[in-house]
Parts: C-alpha cells; structure tokens; sequence
DNA sequence: ATTTTTTTTGCATACGTATGCAAAATTACT
DNA sequence: AGTAATTTTGCATACGTATGCAAAAAAAAT
C-alpha cells in the first residue's frame, strides 16, 4: 500500500535517462568492473580497453551519478557552509570569505556548497551532516551552540568554526586578531589626539566581543584616558542598527570626536547619522570600521577600517577542515589571524 | 607574519558510523523493509511497529542516508542555483532574491543549493546537473550561453532563467520588467525639468540591457528630446566601475544634469565621483539607480531607484522549477515582475 | 473448526558504483 | 611443447533505501 502523496501523482515522464557504466560496458561487451576500474585508473586493466571506455564515455556522455559514487564510497567531496542570508553582515562578510574558500576546495578536489539556515529550522545543520550530504562543516560565528558542537565532536563529524574562539582544544576554529585589530585602531585614534572615543559593540558576551572591547579599554588605559560608560553602546546585525546608537551618542553633553564601530555596516551607518547632522567626516567626527568590508568604500569619505585578509581566512579554513576529512587522526589547530589597520579618508 | 598556531591533542579516531534502518530492524528484531515502510508512512504496516519504529528511530539518532535515498529514488530534492560569488553585483542582488527562494523551496520539501561557479571551470553546471545532484537549475542571468540551454534541454533537464529574457518557448524565464522600469525612471526624471540625462548600460548586447536602453530612448523621444550619444556610457559589473564613466561625463562640455545608473551599485559609485567632484547630489546632478539593492541607502543622500521585489521574484522562480521537476509535462512560463519607483534622497 | 478475507510482515531485488577475489587470457620461462 | 608467472577480465557483493509481491499472521466470516 502506497504512501499518501500529496504532490499529485508524481509521473516524471520521460526525463532522459543518464547513462552508467552498464551503458559502456554494454556498448564495447566487456564486463561493468573493468569499465569501472578503466575509470578510475586502476593499474589492471589493459591500455588498449582502458582508452576505449574513455572514448566511449566521452561519446555517450558519461558522467557518473553522484548518489551511487557516495554511496559506495562513504563520502561526497562536499564541504558544507551553513550561512544565514538573511543577514546582510553575513552575506557581506562571507562574500569576501567565500572566493578564498572555493579556490582552495578545488585544489583538493572538493565542492563547496552554501546551505541557507532559517531560524525555524535549527536541526537542519545536524541532519544534514547526519544525512552524510556533507564531509565537513563549517560553523560560521555565533550561529551555533555548544550543544551542537559537542553533538559533532562525538559524532567525530569534522567540523571547524570561523570567527570566533572556542576554549576547547577539540575544537579548530580560525579567528582575526581581535583584539589587536582594536589595539591598533585605538592607538591610532589616540595618536590623532582623540580622547572622546566612542566605541559600538554587540550586547551578547563572546570571545569576538570581548577581544575586541578589552582592546579598547586597554588602549585606553595605557593612554591614560578615563572609561566612560556613555561612550560604550551596543549595536546588532540588523540593518540601521547603528542609527540609533550613534544618534545616542550625539545627545550626549560631551559627544565623543571619533566612533569605532563594530564592524564597517556600523560605521556606514554612522557615517549616515553624522552626515545628516550635518556633521563632517572626519573634520568634526572621526569614524573607524573593522573587516574591511566593500560598504567601506561606499561612503564619502571612505572608511578606515580594521582590514581582515578575508580570502586569506577562507583558505585556512578549507585547508583544516580538509585535513579533518583526510586525516582522521588530524590534531585541532587554534588560528588568530593578524589584521591589519587601513587608514582612508574617515579618519 | 605567520599566524600563531597552538596545537589541541583530541584525535577524530575512527568515523563514527551513522545508523541505518538496518540498526533499528535489528534493534527491534523486524525486517528492514518494514522499517523503511514505517519510517515512509505506508498504510500497511501496524499501528503499534510504526510507532516502535519511530521511537527507536529517534533513540538511535537515525536519519536516513542522502546518498542512498538519492539513488534509489532516482531525485535529490535539492534545487541548484550557480553563481559566480566573486562578482560584487551578483552577490548583492542575489542576497536580495534568497531569502525568498529558500523560504519557497523549504515549503516544497526541497533544499536550495548555492553552487559557487568560476572561470576556469566552465562544463561545471552540466555535470552537476548530469550527475545527479540537484533536480534542478536556476541560470542567473548572462552566465549561461545558449548552448547550455540548448543541451538542458535536450536532456530534459529542469531548469529556469533569471534575469534575461530568451526568446524561446521551449525556455523558462522570470524578469523584471526592465523596460517599464527605465521608463519609470526616465519620466520622473524629464518631470523634475532634467533635460540633459545620462544613461550607464552594459557593453554586451542582451534583452535586460536593451530593454533598459530602449525605455531610456522611448522616454527620451517622447519627451522631444534629443538622443546624445555622448550621454550613453558603458559600464561592467566589476567593482568601481561606476567611476571611469562618470569621470568621462563630467569632462563633457555640456555635462549632464541626471544620471541614470544600470544599476545601484553603479549608482553609489556615480555619486561617490560626483561629491568628490564637490557637486552636490542632488541639488547640482540627480542620481537614479536600479534594483533596490541595500548599497541604495549607504550613500548621503540614499539612492532614488526602480526597486525589483526580489523576494517575490526569488519565489516564482523557485516555483516554476518546482513545477518543472514535479510534473515532466509542465509547459514553459515567461513571467514579467512589475517593477517600482522609489523615490529617495538622490533625486 | 475451517475457510475466507484482511492486515501485517519479510523476501528479493533494484538504483549505479567500487572493489576483493577468482577465473581467464596472455606472456614468459623451462 | 608444457608449465609457471603475469596480466587482464569478470563474478559477486556491498553501500542504504524503497517497493512489488508473496508469505505469514490475524481477524472475520462461515
């Protein structure tokens, strides 16, 4: 007894058939094995056949199924990348992550694939992994719990995450240096003869966010200069999220004469505020960004900004979490990457 | 400089093999092929097995087998879309259309798969489609020659373009309605007294472009205006490529007073140029851009554009291949998306 | 209690590929 | 030539799931 279908009758017509290896061996009346090893480059099977199952799979059009090709070898040369793209800081970030990322995964003969996660869906990533649609994944940021990390790690599902510290040495992750990217950017400021340096963070506690905020608050105090509550303000990754936090600022009796934002989103839209204030940038209101985004440039002036060698960041990446897929005995490996201060025109 | 590296000692060991339907016959001590008839909701099985089933199911963590599901059903129920990530524009509008399209898919029981395509690897899509991987393809756009199409079709293949127009009823397609838009835009623009109006457009001839060009000159005519071949400028879709063709009009003797970008990425870099030019926008040059890209609102002023409802066109076109895959007699669709005004800062 | 009907289970097989092992064909060696 | 060594081929099977069909079990009807 049939399930009941839903989707009408399900008839798929006369979708052309894609041709196996059945087909080639039939074709030249040799034996499914051989065709196979011909493929594959097995050393026993003679020159003379090997060259005309090549001929005759290019000739029929061969291209072997994917679904039979992971079954059989336990695998699908698959990288997994788990993205939410609803997100426009996501999607900008990843943009300039992904290039990288790609480039490396064809060097080892690897796909990269980008699945969409929707918040109503949270087991997806598991059962994807679980499904075996996937060799490895990549954990992308705050998107994931510890739950399910600890969920891959005894699942032994290679797995390695980006952008943010895990304090477990089980777990690989590939991290920019924070914290020295705010060093760098603090001091500058400073040296600019700044002392009102407002600085927007994220409201959850994480090693990203703190790196970043005990960068400024020590470069603050190796200048001497005094903590002010008021010039902390938290920011989100929606878009406009820097509107109100900086119109905040502004109100302030004694507004701050530089803003570091958390990311360079942020600062276009501090850019935007300051502007519509009729406030020049950086004649009244220095601005600096972190990552390194494109948004960087779309301002007048343009963003200086905590650089991240983003395409950099996305070959790392793949590289470890290759290595997890090849080399099940491959140790876990901690990355800060340095970051580099650029200085354009907001500052 | 290298990155730091520390090194964990947690070893993968030995993969963790996943469960099969075959643990949980087992586990039960029933048939395999009563298990997969339960976890499928067939009618014949018992009320009281089909719940051991899927207790145990559970318990075990079981999710079935992609690669072994695929083969045998002969479907993947992952829909493919293949973009080139490197391209700015391409990343931004399709950030646009995504949401949509996944949301649409999910209600579908089916699975968007982001494929990053490059250069170098041209026969890419025809193989990821002859192998089996996904059901279908949406082509986005130029990235496709006639040839690709020619052959998905002759295999029967499930696919929908984006983006473009073909001029064939064999062929599927979703687009925005190019033509009415640049009308739209033109009219406003002849409305608010400019007489001198520039158009940006793409070198290649093709009938996203000419619709644009042919609503630029429609208008144009319309109004008794003279077509300035001067004011036509050609831009790509690489970054900053907005900037050489502004310069360009700037140094005309008789500089124009609007300009109407392809679109709005083009139309941030028009206006960057411009106030670096110290002209004010958009008291001394008006700027209209295309598409309602986020990179609208990140200038001072925002981008007055001809605004595409990339959502929607995300789920039509998941929807026309939907149909495509579920019913092999569907017959072929040429959607025309409204598209819309939106009037901002920059005009 | 026996037969008939209905419900529930399991056997066998297919999907397409990959591979160990034995069989066959070829070559090399007495 | 006959035998041994080597190369080349094909058989059989496994990967995990899905499903037609027959067998078994249970329920219903005599």
């Amino acid at each position: 007894m049939l399930p009941s279908k839903s989707i009408g009758e399900m008839d798929f017509g006369q979708r052309i058939m894609s041709k196996t290896i059945q087909d080639i061996a039939q074709h030249l009346d040799i034996s499914k094995s051989t065709v196979s090893k011909a493929l594959n480059g097995y050393s026993d099977v003679s020159l003379a056949t090997r060259e005309l199952v090549m001929k005759t799979a290019i000739e029929l059009g061969y291209q072997p199924s994917a679904a039979a090709r992971n079954l059989r070898r336990g695998r699908t040369d698959k990288i997994g990348l788990f993205l939410n793209t609803s997100i426009d800081y996501v999607v900008d970030y990843l943009s300039g992550i992904i290039p990288g990322a790609v480039l490396t995964s064809q060097e080892f003969g690897k796909n990269l694939l980008i699945y969409t996660i929707t918040d109503n869906n949270p087991s997806h990533l598991l059962k994807v992994c679980r499904a075996g649609e996937i060799d490895g994944v990549i954990l992308f940021s705050t998107h994931y719990d510890t739950e399910t990390i600890e969920t891959l790690l005894s699942e032994k599902f290679p797995f390695v995450v980006m952008g943010r510290e895990i304090q477990d040495n089980r777990v690989s992750y590939v991290v920019p240096d924070y914290y020295d990217g705010s060093i760098q950017a603090m001091r500058y400021l400073i040296e600019q003869g700044h002392r009102r340096i407002a600085f927007t963070t994220r409201p959850e506690l994480n090693t990203a966010n703190d790196a970043r905020l005990k960068g400024y608050l020590d470069a603050l105090k190796e200048a001497g200069i005094e903590r002010d509550e008021n010039l902390i303000v938290p920011t989100y990754l929606e878009p406009d999220s820097g509107i109100q936090p900086t119109e905040k600022l502004l109100r302030l009796d004694d507004p701050p004469t530089a803003i570091f934002a958390f990311h360079d989103l942020i600062a276009v839209d501090v850019i935007r505020v300051l502007q519509a204030h009729q406030l020049r940038v950086p004649e009244d209101v220095s601005v600096i960004g972190f990552d390194g985004l494109r948004a960087g440039f779309m301002t007048m002036p343009h963003i200086t900004t905590v650089k991240q060698p983003l395409q950099y960041i996305g070959q790392r990446v793949i590289e470890i979490i290759n290595q997890q897929i090849e080399h099940s005995d491959y140790k876990s490996t901690h990355e800060v990457i340095p970051v580099e201060l650029v200085i354009r025109g907001s500052t």
